[in-house]
DNA sequence: CATCGACTTGCAGCTAACTTACAAATACAA
DNA sequence: TTGTATTTGTAAGTTAGCTGCAAGTCGATG
């Protein structure tokens, strides 16, 4: 076993989870990819491991729930997740409202004004921007 | 026939779209309502015409087609509705992930910065907050 | 290192939001 | 008023996600 491995394993367990293979397996992809995926983008990419998907639904639920993983987006009606990381800049994410896919803009700041009744609420948010990917755009003008 | 409705009805035709029973209701409820709206809220809303779910569907998806109405948020798997307005401060909406319930953060100004590759995606895009809103903080806490 | 209870998994079937096919009804241009 | 394209009602279909249950596995404990 790896030493990544091993860590994983031990990651799981601080979260109060048991480390299983697809547990393990869901984790490290969540901790490759660049961007936040929908369960379905993860069934795929762990085809040859067979897996059910029940088991890999409610791997992700169980990771939202102890603070693993947040759901970044519910764009087209499928949650995509992405692990919970220390970050110096908390970044918000650009969410195609065409296509659905879910990008993190890790060079822009957002700030908000004034202060008001939402201040409280606005603490440890996350921020969305909603409009057309590059991609789309360039496919709509068609 | 009130003035009002007699303009919802031209309304309607400025979109291209024809003037029906239930196209005026859906668009008078949302014109009157302070929040973006699911399916479900403007069937319930509406339950006394009974109007059949599959029109009110249809009419929704045609608004967002046509320009007259946007898909808000679709948290909770649920989309939310809003008519799209001519407004002098186009304001954030914050969008609670435990409820699903979203407010327009009308007193809210959201600036991005710096220049970046998001530029021209950002452009006339939608800003949501996402976080616990008031009512669900306080019930969990309990 | 064997045991056992609690947690997880696989399976199959269910739910709910949304979509669609099609025939009947209707808006509206002429 | 009439003709036609649009819209509606009905019912059935889709799909992401959820759940009950029996079988399997993890890992704390002895």
């Amino acid at each position: 076993m790896s030493l990544i491995t091993s860590d994983l394993k031990q990651q799981l367990r601080d979260f109060g989870l048991r480390s299983t293979a697809p547990r393990l397996a869901v984790l490290e992809l969540l901790l490759d990819a660049d961007r936040p995926m929908t369960h379905t983008d993860i069934v795929e990419q762990l085809g040859a491991e067979q897996w059910d998907q029940a088991t890999i639904y409610r791997n992700l639920v169980k990771f939202v729930e102890v603070g693993l993983a947040r759901v970044a987006s519910e764009a087209g009606r499928m949650s995509r997740y992405e692990l919970i990381r220390d970050e110096p800049h908390p970044h918000p994410h650009f969410v195609c409202v065409s296509c659905g896919i879910v990008e993190c803009m890790g060079d822009v700041t957002i700030s908000a004004s004034p202060q008001s009744t939402w201040t409280d609420a606005i603490q440890s948010a996350q921020i969305q921007i909603h409009g057309i990917c590059p991609k789309c755009t360039a496919s709509k003008s068609n």
